[in-house]
DNA sequence: CATAAACGGAGCACTCTGCTCCACTTCGAG
DNA sequence: CTCGAAGTGGAGCAGAGTGCTCCGTTTATG
């Protein structure tokens, strides 16, 4: 927690931290990483000059923040890879690793750009990916999943999926469950019978999917 | 092409009008609909008032370019329709309709967007869906897609895809079709072994998916 | 109290939109 | 060839949005 400061904060500062800390996580979770540091301080009830002196920049801030989110996405592959079925792993790590991802937005643009900058973002980055392979090499030696499936598809179709997830989001916030379902049943080698879906299927009835405002903006743009 | 006009341009001035669609045309398929008039004019060569005067707003020009691309891919869905075999004709649909999205990145976002605006394309869009509910239940009525499947899931996996295809297009531009036959295997009722995989596994060795540059801003951002 | 620490938010410098305006150039009918 | 209408170009405007600083004021605490 307390990084290595030369002295403590002032018990007023130390609150105000606190609130911009809870602040970011919130904003950045709802909205992705595109949240100004201006909007964060307003949601804090602190002026912008406060957040400054405490993180230099936002880079920073981020910092702070995700190390452990990606630790905890870490710990989800760990605790995969020691179920003891090889699919059910399989299965559960992209399930959590895509439930947590659509809970945050933040989270789920750091895990998946490829920007060089966040050197212990990158560093978390870079040990979650052994072990998605391993879960995978488990699962293909197994035979419960094709052989030619690399784990830059699986990374892939995590981007997919979290684009849909983001899509429907207002809307219909557990229909990316249908599409990780497909993508599941599209990974294994054989297969009788498709696996029941989780999710009801899109809410509207006959046009392409309407969306409350929000969804739009962050949809069609960008 | 003449839209009913009350006198003919001059003839310089109609040559720029074709100069300034063609350059948006290419700058919109590979950029997306973000890039300014401006930067539409300077890559045709003339100046910003040019192009106002042509077209009174962005809106304006882009219904005027992308009314007939909608129209090919209603094409593309209703030859597919033709086809005798009703899973070649989904597997068809979906290829043709994603190799046309890559190629074209606004006409992706126009296809998949929510935004309202831009009436004449939202009439296009209309008139697509039920052409792609027909291919799909069809594909249903004979057996070979699973009967869970709805359109707003086909819908959600070219959107999914469509990510995909600009996430990588820099790097691997057809690792998109491996994404493609995942999903396609996923919508089957039963399987015995998978589909050949198309292209190339993801280029890089161990890491995550480098990018040159211009794909991490594309991916990171927005 | 006294004083160092912390605060807030107006405001700076910057970029990037869409779009307008008008002095100048060019076409083409007579 | 002439000359006026049609067409041109691009500087520049207004506006929105960014990250960040600066400094007069407030507040915790020894």
């Amino acid at each position: 927690m307390a990084t290595t400061s030369e002295r403590p904060l002032r018990r007023d500062a130390e609150r105000n931290r606190q609130r911009i800390l809870v602040s970011a996580r919130v904003l950045f979770a709802e909205r992705g990483l595109g949240v100004s540091l201006d909007e964060i301080a307003r949601h804090a009830g602190v002026g912008v000059g406060t957040v400054y002196r405490r993180f230099p920049d936002k880079e920073q801030l981020i910092d702070a923040l995700f190390e452990d989110r990606l630790a905890e996405i870490l710990a989800a592959a760990t605790a995969s890879l020691e179920m003891s079925d090889p699919w059910d792993a399989l299965v559960h790590f992209l399930e959590r690793s895509m439930e947590m991802q659509v809970e945050d937005r933040a989270l789920k643009q750091l895990l998946l750009s490829t920007t060089a900058a966040h050197a212990r973002i990158e560093h978390g980055r870079r040990q979650i990916q052994p072990v998605v392979a391993a879960i995978l090499r488990r699962a293909q030696e197994a035979g419960v999943v094709r052989e030619d499936l690399a784990v830059s598809d699986m990374m892939l179709l995590q981007h997919g999926i979290g684009e849909v997830a983001d899509y429907t989001r207002e809307v219909a916030p557990e229909v990316w469950r249908r599409i990780v379902l497909i993508a599941l049943d599209g990974l294994r080698p054989d297969r009788r019978r498709p696996s029941p879906m989780p999710a009801p299927r899109s809410t509207t009835s006959s046009s392409s999917a309407r969306c409350a405002t929000g969804a739009c903006a962050a949809a069609a743009d960008r």
